[in-house]
DNA sequence: GACCTAGAGCTTTTT
DNA sequence: GCTCTAGGTC
């Protein structure tokens, strides 16, 4: 193993492998060099076994990155290592022993949109409207009882004040739904790993012993329950090695507690602390920029972040007139520096995915290929939801939430009273809907329906047979098939059928890789489902080359040699919500530090004088981070000027400069369009038009392709020729 | 029970 | 601008 690149400090803290160590990363310090170094010394030098190690990430992404790169590293086997997130974690060690707590070991995972439907379902029950009990406040509510580890007992009993009363109550009904369901979510995964550690000494001690090395990345974001499972697991051998940056603590909104790492040398007083403050990554510029604005920070510990590069170039700063100016801009500024760079070196952050389209708009208008991180989910559409809840309640038959979601789709003449009636033997039962239909023909539902609810038992009874012997893919073949969801799309002859069908065979590029991943196992269905849950759209397939547009969020912990960041306006970023709050401020003030310090060798800020935001323009003043960079590193460019709107079909162009050029952009002027047209597009491919809005220069188009999936363009300025 | 329409509300960030 | 819900009609 090479460690000659190393730099003192990093080479310190690979090689404290015993007691408890705080590395403190700043950004672009080689945090994750040092921590699959160290992991590797230990495999390699100390000659632990695999076994005895634990790596803690937030993402797959980061957890997937940093088993290759011990791969690399190393000759030894490191498979015997555990190296995931906490929730996959988590569901590991249930999913061996959850039974101590009553639950059944075929648990569903539940997410965020079927929660919501858990507490809209309570709602109902109680008689209250949506309207005054926001069902998402709600559910964050309990998410924070459960980040902070308080069951609904507790919650009751410390209740204060008559929405606490409510909300704990609300909180006690949705703990015992979900335990009915045989159904956890994202926060139980967490509480419910510790309470079966206190309840099940030897489980703890089990993994207290095995875990001799524990390492967690990204300390700064652990929530309190986080926190204590980590110290539960590695209070034998007291090896914890954790890295963070309170700079760059940036997820407070979802209960990370910036006080476990700053309090970390309390936690522990044998601690070691090691400062890596060398940045490999950013040029001088841009570092004096982020130490500057991070500087208006009063809650933080003092960190000098040096630099390892030159000056660099200036930091481009925009103003335009309108946000879909500023999109143009972003483009124009994109096309000019590909002379210099690939798409795939550049990066579009915002604050809200709402900026994306302006930017989205322009980039297609001019044909360069661009990759949205989250956004569009594909995995809250519609149809894969309901694929999805259909294999859950195949897995796990008592999941009401799953059953409910596709009792009647396609459509079987199940409707509402059939399933209250079934909902409330259920409830009687202490049952799920899936046991009240072996007793439906007392609950006086009609003899039909009766006929229909048995023969969609029947199915789902024979496709959990099939699923033992299956592959994934062929399975979800069989569910489409047999639940007659298939032939309900396929049947119905709109675009919007269609391109449902291929998001349906998009899915299955999924299954297979499970299916090359993992033999033919009867348990093959539930691991599926456990992988799935915890995948988000960002882990997605993102190999193709382009321009990255993501939430300054998403962007934490990635690099790119260039970045933009638009929207730097008061109410935007910072967000309108916590302007008058100092301490979120200075969260969003770390999110800035975060988005800026993404930069290798170039940042273009960009702002508008105007936005269309939700339908109505707004307009903004500069953003106080914008002005909290010193003056002598900006570079205005482009005054404040009406264009951006028409320049496409004039060819003028924004950029300016030595490299200025003028473009001209497809131009379909004349050429009209209808619903029923075949295009194609030059960089989508065929497609069909399936609607036709708004006039002139305004005029859109939306196009179901073949391959791209359904988009909206702009008829006069989208690269599309009408075929036949 | 299915389908349609109008209206209202909501828009920060996510494993 | 988009999504969800409620209310009405067939």
């Amino acid at each position: 193993m090479d460690l000659s690149t190393m730099n003192k400090e990093q080479l310190e803290a690979i090689k404290t492998t015993e007691g408890p160590l705080l590395i403190m990363a700043g950004a672009g310090s080689g945090k994750t060099r040092v921590l699959t170094h160290r992991v590797a010394y230990l495999l390699d030098e100390k000659q632990v076994p695999s076994y005895n190690i634990l790596a803690i990430t937030f993402t797959n992404k980061a957890a997937r990155e940093m088993r290759d790169r011990v791969d690399k590293i190393i000759a030894e086997d490191a498979s015997k290592m555990w190296i995931s997130t906490f929730h996959a974690m988590c569901v590991r060690i249930l999913r061996r022993d959850i039974s101590y707590l009553g639950y059944d070991t075929s648990f569903s995972i539940l997410d965020p949109l079927d929660q919501q439907s858990v507490v809209k379902d309570i709602l109902k029950t109680r008689n209250l409207d949506t309207k005054q009990h926001n069902p998402r406040s709600i559910l964050s509510v309990i998410s924070n009882y459960k980040n902070q580890l308080i069951k609904p007992e507790q919650a009751i009993a410390e209740a204060g004040g008559f929405q606490d009363e409510l909300y704990s109550e609300i909180y006690k009904d949705y703990q015992e739904i979900l335990y009915r369901n045989s159904s956890l979510d994202f926060d139980d995964l967490i509480m419910l790993t510790i309470e079966l550690f206190h309840k099940e000494p030897n489980v703890l001690n089990y993994y207290q012993t095995r875990f001799q090395y524990v390492h967690v990345d990204e300390y700064q974001d652990t929530n309190h329950a986080q926190y204590q499972l980590v110290q539960m697991i590695a209070a034998k051998y007291r090896n914890i090695c954790v890295v963070g940056d309170s700079d760059q603590s940036i997820y407070k909104f979802r209960g990370a507690d910036i006080q476990n790492i700053l309090n970390f040398e309390e936690d522990y007083p044998e601690a070691k602390v090691i400062k890596l403050e060398e940045n490999y990554r950013s040029t001088k510029t841009i570092l004096d920029a982020a130490n500057a604005v991070i500087d208006n920070n009063t809650e933080r510990k003092p960190k000098n972040l040096r630099s390892n590069k030159g000056d660099g170039v200036k930091i481009e700063v925009n103003v335009s007139f309108s946000e879909r100016e500023e999109g143009h801009r972003v483009v124009e500024k994109v096309q000019q520096l590909s002379e210099d760079y690939s798409y795939g070196d550049m990066a579009v952050l915002y604050r809200a995915n709402a900026q994306s389209r302006a930017v989205e708009d322009a980039f297609v208008k001019s044909s360069i290929p661009y990759k949205m991180v989250g956004g569009t989910k594909f995995y809250s559409r519609m149809e894969i939801k309901d694929l999805m809840s259909y294999l859950k309640v195949i897995q796990n038959p008592f999941d009401d939430i799953s059953f409910q979601r596709i009792i009647n789709v396609p459509k079987r003449g199940i409707g509402t009273k059939t399933i209250d009636k079934l909902r409330a033997h259920a409830e009687q039962l202490n049952s799920s809907i899936y046991d009240a239909i072996r007793d439906a023909d007392f609950l006086g539902i009609p003899a039909k329906t009766v006929a229909k609810l048995m023969t969609l038992l029947g199915v789902l009874d024979n496709l959990k047979e099939k699923s033992k012997y299956m592959t994934m893919t062929d399975l979800v073949d069989e569910v489409l098939a047999d639940t007659g969801y298939h032939d309900m799309l396929s049947s119905d002859k709109t675009l919007e059928a269609r391109s449902r069908l291929e998001n349906l065979e998009e899915f299955k590029t999924v299954t297979k890789e499970f299916d090359n991943e993992y033999p033919i196992a009867d348990d093959n269905l539930f691991n599926f489902l456990s992988e799935m849950a915890l995948v988000s759209d960002q882990d997605g397939m993102d190999d193709t080359a382009g321009v990255t547009m993501m939430t300054m969020h998403a962007s934490k912990g990635l690099e790119f040699k260039v970045i933009f960041i638009i929207g730097l306006e008061e109410g935007i970023f910072p967000s309108r919500r916590v302007q008058f709050d100092d301490q979120e401020l200075e969260e969003e003030r770390r999110l800035m530090y975060v988005a800026l310090t993404r930069a290798m060798d170039q940042l273009i800020l960009s702002r508008a004088e105007s936005r269309m935001l939700y339908g109505k323009t707004e307009s903004n003043m500069v953003s106080r981070f914008l002005s909290e960079i010193p003056e002598e590193l900006l570079e205005s460019s482009g005054s404040v000027s009406r264009m951006g709107e028409n320049s496409a079909n004039t060819g003028t162009s924004f950029s300016r400069g030595p490299k200025k050029r003028a473009r001209v952009i497809n131009t379909n002027k004349g050429t009209k369009f209808n619903v029923g047209d075949k295009v194609s597009h030059k960089a989508f491919g065929e497609g069909i038009i399936s609607q036709v809005k708004g006039e002139g220069d305004n005029e859109e188009l939306d196009i179901v392709f073949k391959t791209a999936g359904p988009k909206r363009l702009l008829a006069n300025y989208a690269p599309l020729e009408k075929k036949d």
